[in-house]
RNA sequence: GGAGAGAUGUCCGAGAGGUCGAAGGAGACGGAUUCGAAAUCCGUUGUACUACUUUGUGGUACCGGGGGUUCGAAUCCCCCUCUCUCCGCCA
């Protein structure tokens, strides 16, 4: 949420991001409420007032006709109250409900743009080589060498599942554990989280839990939700707190299930891997100063770089549009992996997105920082997926197949597998 | 899953319908004392929203959450959540 009291002296600007960001959202019956909820809000105080100066005077000893003079006095205040309030009530659930749709500011640099054709690339890393073979995809080589099981999974969970079977468990936590030792090197806190969140924490972070275009689950007969990424056990994780100055900022990593509805996600581009629902994830949040969220929104960016890097997997940057940017997000960076079974003949696919998030959920959440003056203000909150395995293992894959159809091991990999190459089984 | 106990400010803890934004203690901060420190003494010490002649004064709300009773609720009633203890079950 954005902070409600910039309304009207920010309106032209909201309007515009709005219109940036691709939404509508009609600011005049936003305002119109503001105002309405305000002037309800007076009245129902200066009723209360009334109501507790009345129920002062009855204090002490007094005459009985006095007493029941006050005690009508404060009847028809109750009730007056009873009125206001049921009427304040009701304009503040619109007010609100209408507020929480108006997405955050965007930074000045991110592009202006509807989808993600829109977006910038800012970088390329790494030479996205076509090899002298046909390349296989994953789903192929994932099959050729028995790696992953999407027909078994599709009859025993459903489509979009799959087992990963023999070295691709050995990958999924080599990935892990490459990951984490990067992570532990810059100075976050490991942690593995819940895969179940409440569902007031889903909804601070910014997911929505229910209806139709909901990408979670919830869970019948309770208030919780599984997880669509760790950001929102991470976020929770300090929610309704004062934290210190001192502190800050607070970088932790969380390892957790991530679980996706991705309803009519069909189709090439999101074929096996690459759009599921559950993968494991090692995601990195950070609560901090409003003046250093940009910097470290660099450090996320960088941390990312520098474990696909390690991997040795081609990627390139994009600074995502407006219209593509997520309603929490001030700015946000993708990695986008170079797959070579992508496509007719290789593409980039998303790996990481990181967002720097300002203070739009710290605001929700209720996360303030105490500053030296005794004052409190809202932190900023920042998102980077430090490897999503999925879509990892993906790009490991298919970028390290070799001609007769084996994958080798990527070198930083070796140590946390224990071998060099997956070879197809002589059974 | 069954039975019982509980939830109050930064922490501990009192509080049983009006004198309670809340005793007392701890902690923190400021000051006195001291060469300095400890001890001691004095004082200060919640959050959010809101109005105004804006660094101050006033108003409203907040004693786990929601609802109710009442002229008036931390206090009485109902529901929920969470914590603890015992039993059962389990990795």
């Amino acid at each position: 949420m954005i902070d409600l009291r910039q309304l009207s002296a920010r309106k032209d600007e909201i309007a515009q991001n709005i219109k940036n960001r691709g939404l509508s959202i009609d600011l005049e019956e936003l305002l119109a409420l503001q105002e309405k909820r305000s002037a309800l809000l007076g009245e129902v105080e200066s009723l209360r007032m009334e109501r507790n100066e009345n129920a002062k005077k009855m204090k002490g000893k007094m005459e009985a006709e006095q007493r029941t003079a006050l005690i009508e006095e404060g009847k028809s205040l109750k009730e007056k109250i009873a009125v206001q309030e049921e009427q304040l009530k009701g304009t503040e659930e619109a007010y609100f409900e209408l507020a929480k749709l108006i997405p955050n500011y965007a930074h000045p640099s991110a592009p202006v743009g509807k989808e993600d054709k829109d977006n910038t690339e800012i970088k390329r890393w790494g030479k996205a080589e076509k090899f002298a073979f046909k390349a296989k995809d994953h789903v192929v080589l994932g099959e050729e060498l028995d790696l992953i099981d999407f027909e078994t999974a599709t009859r025993v969970s459903g489509p979009k599942f799959y087992y990963l079977k023999n070295e691709a468990v050995l990958l999924e936590l080599a990935l892990e554990r490459y990951t984490l030792d990067i992570l532990r090197s810059h100075g976050f806190t490991l942690t593995i989280t819940p895969d179940i969140a409440r569902q007031d924490v889903v909804e601070g972070i910014g997911f929505n839990p229910r209806g139709e275009e909901s990408n979670i689950y919830t869970i019948e007969g309770t208030d919780t939700c599984l997880v669509g990424t760790a950001e929102i056990t991470l976020g929770g994780y300090h929610a309704g707190k004062i934290l210190n100055e001192s502190d800050l900022p607070i970088l932790m990593s969380g390892l957790s299930h991530c679980f996706r509805r991705e309803a009519g996600g069909a189709g090439q581009y999101s074929k096996g891997l690459y759009r599921v629902h559950q993968f494991s994830k090692l995601e990195m949040f950070v609560y901090c100063k409003p003046e250093e969220s940009e910097k470290l929104h660099e450090t996320l960016l960088r941390i990312e770089e520098e474990i696909f890097r390690g991997l040795g997997i081609p990627y390139r940057i994009v600074d995502t549009c407006t219209g593509d940017l997520g309603a929490p997000a001030f700015r946000k960076f993708d990695i986008e992996a170079w797959m070579p079974g992508r496509g007719e003949d290789g593409e980039y696919g998303e790996v990481t997105s990181t967002s720097n998030c300002t203070d739009y959920q710290a605001r929700r959440l209720g996360v303030r920082y105490r500053k030296e003056d005794g004052s409190t203000e809202f932190v900023h909150l920042l998102n980077g997926t430090a490897i999503a395995i999925s879509r990892a293992m993906v790009a490991v894959m298919e970028n390290y197949q070799m001609a007769d159809g084996s994958i080798v091991i990527p070198e930083a990999l070796v140590p946390y597998m224990g071998i060099t190459r997956i070879e197809k089984k002589t059974r």
